[in-house]
DNA sequence: AACGTTCCCGCAAACGTTTGCAGAAATGAA
DNA sequence: TTCATTTCTGCAAACGTTTGCGGGAACGTT
């Protein structure tokens, strides 16, 4: 079935296609009783703009690319259901792409979604992303970019993100203050800010505590197999009395299978405390302490912060780092 | 800074419009000379071909729109992940869109990807969806439309999805066979086939197996609350000895929170399974049994099932319902 | 009645790419 | 040298919409 146009309303009504394209958009140099017409007959055709032509004109689309390292993960899938509900109020669309913590596929992923001229670009870095010349690239041609939680801190953009270094520093803290005697550290890749920050945290908290040890940091990557084989290792070195602070929820969850599975008991004798507050954490058993960063709210934030960007809004975007504030939630596990 | 076209490499070269698109697309028309120049003259200005001309070239775009119920739940989460793989190795690029469990919404959702006017598109149904005729008004208009999971069976498209009648006999007849005196289903709303199906195989196989009582069904939604709520209902109804069967994963973790706050032991009281295998079901304690219903796997099948509709395949739509086997995996929870 | 102003509509270019068809140049055979 | 065929490139329309600008009709004032 042929697709209705302009030009077969234009045909039908004996106008011009020019006119039946001012009156579909109200526009005033149309006689109101010509509106009239054109809608009805629009309505009585079935015609459908099309987007990709008005997109061609305008030289852009009305879509908002999200690139993130993968969709199946708790804090992106929320963070993602929380960009799609502003997209979706304010009259957007989302092109979805996962970068599977892979640089290179990071960078095809952002040449496609510049190939459909999408309207601007949301983006959690991968954790092997080393160089933002790719993102730069983009930027220098005029794309509005938005990164939420795992940012490049050398690109002037906004970013949506949470106080890592001060969160993590306020789990320390938390812990060393309830009698913990060591506190250990499963980070993340360095590659990535938030890791460096919780990282941070971490040992600023030891040093101005006066703990009277030094950092113990286990280095790993960001899913439940590094936190199982981080907790191996510690298990192995012999260390079974201590909190861990891992630097995300997977991790953490990683690490609670492991020191189960050699019956250690926690928070008895280890403690842990995740970051994230995925859902998982909350009925695990034990049930997991963790901090809560909103990501649902993060996604959204970065949404209108990229849409306001897009719409020619009022804040210049070297003046946005919008950090929201993140909550340190107590269960079982400490 | 202005994008390079076609234009700026005809106008460098001294060369048409048409002999440099030829040429960038391997023409055979086009002298092999010619097309070197063309080459090297794209990368020197830096030249990216805009697929919004294209799609208006062509009447239609490279994108897949997919539409769920939530993204954030972890079984749509994984089956989009499937779902961007395959898209991401045939040079897809996918727009999504959540329904947020509303017929309107999915309405308003469809037609933005008919004006996007995309190449196919991927649905699972919400669960208030009770007519079909937005899908069938874009299929008579010639869309592609590929169903998994939760699907419309009044519509001659292809569906992937289990056998949720088979899936859940097994389930019940397994519980049956290993002493629960008497299997309870928490269903969830009768507009879904899924759960229509579920329910099915829970009755047939309470039948065949002769049990000498009547089936015992507690009718909610599709999450958390509504199995904890239902799991609430069960205690006020006095039961406290039994296996349950959900309808899926969300409502069999609702009703263990539920169960957990009252002391009733699992299983040495209440059995309890679900269906879809969350990564949240192997964590939770106790662990519990579930229904592994391959949701990556549904959302991969899903969009190589699309994708050969769409470049003209081998198999007519009315040929494909794709059952994925399902797998009963025994937890801690029976 | 004439003239100036406003209203209403149409022409045609543009956005960037693809492609059917035509024509000029090159090539080979007679 | 001439003619037929092949090779190579260009013209221009098309895809569907938007919009600057121009012109004819209607209207109001003198």
């Amino acid at each position: 079935m042929k697709q209705v146009t302009i030009k077969n309303i234009a045909s039908t009504l004996n106008l011009s296609v020019s006119t039946v394209s001012r009156a579909l958009n109200d526009h005033p140099d149309i006689h109101t009783k010509t509106k009239r017409l054109v809608k009805k007959a629009a309505v009585e055709l079935g015609y459908n703009p099309n987007i990709i032509a008005r997109s061609l004109k305008s030289s852009r689309s009305n879509q908002i690319g999200v690139i993130v390292p993968e969709i199946r993960h708790d804090f992106f899938a929320n963070a993602i259901s929380g960009i799609e509900e502003v997209a979706y109020q304010k009259g957007y669309t989302i092109i979805i792409a996962q970068s599977n913590e892979q640089q290179e596929r990071e960078v095809i992923n952002l040449n496609s979604m510049y190939l459909h001229r999408v309207a601007g670009i949301i983006v959690s870095i991968s954790q092997t992303t080393t160089s933002s010349s790719h993102f730069k690239r983009l930027i220098e041609r005029g794309v509005k970019m938005v990164f939420f939680d795992r940012v490049c801190d050398d690109l002037d953009t906004p970013r949506v993100r949470v106080d890592d270094m001060e969160s993590s520093y306020k789990v320390v803290e938390y812990l060393i203050k309830h009698g913990y005697k060591k506190v250990i550290h499963f980070a993340g890749p360095r590659t990535l800010e938030i890791c460096r920050n919780r990282r941070r945290g971490y040992e600023k908290a030891l040093k101005d505590l006066r703990v009277g040890y030094e950092p113990l940091i286990f280095e790993g990557g960001m899913h439940e197999s590094d936190g199982y084989n981080l907790a191996n290792e510690l298990l192995k070195n012999g260390i079974n009395s201590c909190a861990i602070f891992a630097v995300n929820d997977p991790v953490a969850v990683g690490a609670v299978k492991r020191l189960k599975e050699s019956h250690i008991e926690i928070p008895g004798q280890i403690g842990i405390v995740g970051f994230s507050n995925n859902p998982i954490t909350e009925m695990i058993s034990p049930a997991l302490s963790t901090v809560d960063q909103h990501s649902f709210e993060m996604g959204r934030k970065a949404a209108e912060i990229l849409i306001d960007q897009i719409e020619g809004g009022k804040y210049p975007s070297s003046e946005l780092d919008i950090k929201l504030e993140t909550k340190l939630i107590l269960r079982e596990s400490t």
